[in-house]
DNA sequence: CTAGGGTTTGTACGGTTGTACAAGGAGTTT
DNA sequence: AAACTCCTTGTACAACCGTACAAACCCTAG
């Protein structure tokens, strides 16, 4: 009994307002930033009343910590796609599935008509360092971060922990970076068009030799540097 | 004859108003970004009228290359620096030179007294890509990068300079988040501080090894997939 | 029917924004 | 002394900001 109204709404050909406006604050947050974008702009997007978004969401930070509530469990995926990664043996094989894991499913949403703003918002936001936005990253990808850690380290288990949150920065740098990049079209001389599918394999290619180096039990990087730098310079450094 | 008033100015012991307006800016827009800090904030900082500072840079946006503009210079130390590295026969040895020249001078910066503020502006407004944004990017940075993706694209001819390209962005990104990076802290249990020493020489392996697997004239990448995965999976990707 | 709860609006508030401008101050040149 | 240039300032403006609120609305339950 007493079927919320909300449902029955949902059910309706009626738009979904509450959705639509949550749709055009992610499509905004992600083009313009947290603080460039106003709630009449967000309220103009999706086609209501200003008033209404307030109704909905309440104060502005809150509109924006309900974007990535909304897509928490795409969290959850990545987490379990981890956990299958990491069946099997630890060598190198293993890392190679696991830098797999940890980049497919962002430039898959990155590539689908859902995904797309959100993935572009995670991208530019948490990069942005602000206090705002570190909230949100401590509640909502700090454990995920901590998950993949834990498995470079796994993978390398004569390598130091911290080392492999070092190594787990990097990536998400480059991860990160290239999520948003439309630059490269320039830089390229217009050989490589934005969200080009070539580039997946090779991004893929760049971090596994990057965290092997960095990770592999042959030769640990020290804590400090004790002598002067080698015949070869940085492969394995003072 | 005709000395101009400014450069008495800077003779005296009077403070340089205009000077401490543009370094109000620059610590201000690093710590808070563009949009979310205004001119009075900027004025308050420095220490003087809010009229001043439109007098000396007139509009925001002008203020906001103004800054980079005062920074100019250090772009042509990197590029000599790079020309430095690029002395020599192509090979691998010549890929550590550049990824040094690449890195160096950006975390010296962080580090020192006078850039970390610069340098934090730089890591998250063009990480942060927004119009405004942009045409700094083109009018600075984009020549530099060009002449990065040339020397990556000399050591490895082989190599399609596209793929170089996205080499260079891969490795800009891994760069750029470690220079804003705060997280290592948390996500490292305390092990790394920010802004650690140890992180530079990592950061060098990270990006050496990455680009090297990515470019090296060994097994280039094939522009779209047309061969099955070889015995190591995505080292040499199908 | 009426009552009531969730939804939708227009509107208004106090505060802040970027920018402009006229008036004055200081020091040098005519 | 007067004129001039550069520097400095207080202030005003229109536009916009986030948020709140009281009405009107639609639909269902009683």
């Amino acid at each position: 009994m007493a079927t919320s109204r909300l449902v029955d709404t949902t059910a309706d050909n009626r738009p979904d307002r509450k959705q639509a406006i949550l749709l055009a604050a992610e499509k905004l947050f992600a083009q313009k930033g947290y603080s460039a974008v106003s709630i009449r702009q967000i309220a103009d997007e999706a086609g209501v009343p200003l008033a209404l978004v307030g109704y909905y969401y309440g104060p502005k930070h809150d509109l924006f910590h309900a974007i990535f509530a909304h897509w928490s469990d795409t969290i959850d995926e990545r987490l379990a796609l981890l956990a299958q990664a990491r069946s099997g043996r630890p060598d190198r094989r293993m890392l190679e599935r696991v830098v797999s894991a940890f980049i497919e499913p962002v430039l898959r949403l990155r590539d689908s008509a859902e995904g797309e703003y959100y993935a572009l918002l995670v991208a530019r936001e948490l990069a942005y360092r602000t206090p705002d936005a570190d909230r949100v990253l401590v509640d909502y990808f700090d454990p995920m971060a901590h998950a993949f850690i834990d498995a470079l380290h796994a993978i390398c288990p004569a390598s130091r922990r911290a080392d492999a949150a070092w190594a787990y920065q990097f990536a998400l740098g480059a991860l990160i970076h290239h999520l948003s990049d439309t630059r490269i079209q320039r830089l390229s001389r217009g050989e490589n068009p934005p969200c080009d599918p070539a580039a997946r394999p090779r991004l893929a290619t760049f971090i596994t030799a990057g965290i092997w180096a960095l990770l592999a039990p042959a030769a640990p990087h020290p804590r400090s540097r004790s002598r002067p730098a080698t015949t070869t310079a940085s492969r394995r450094h003072p």
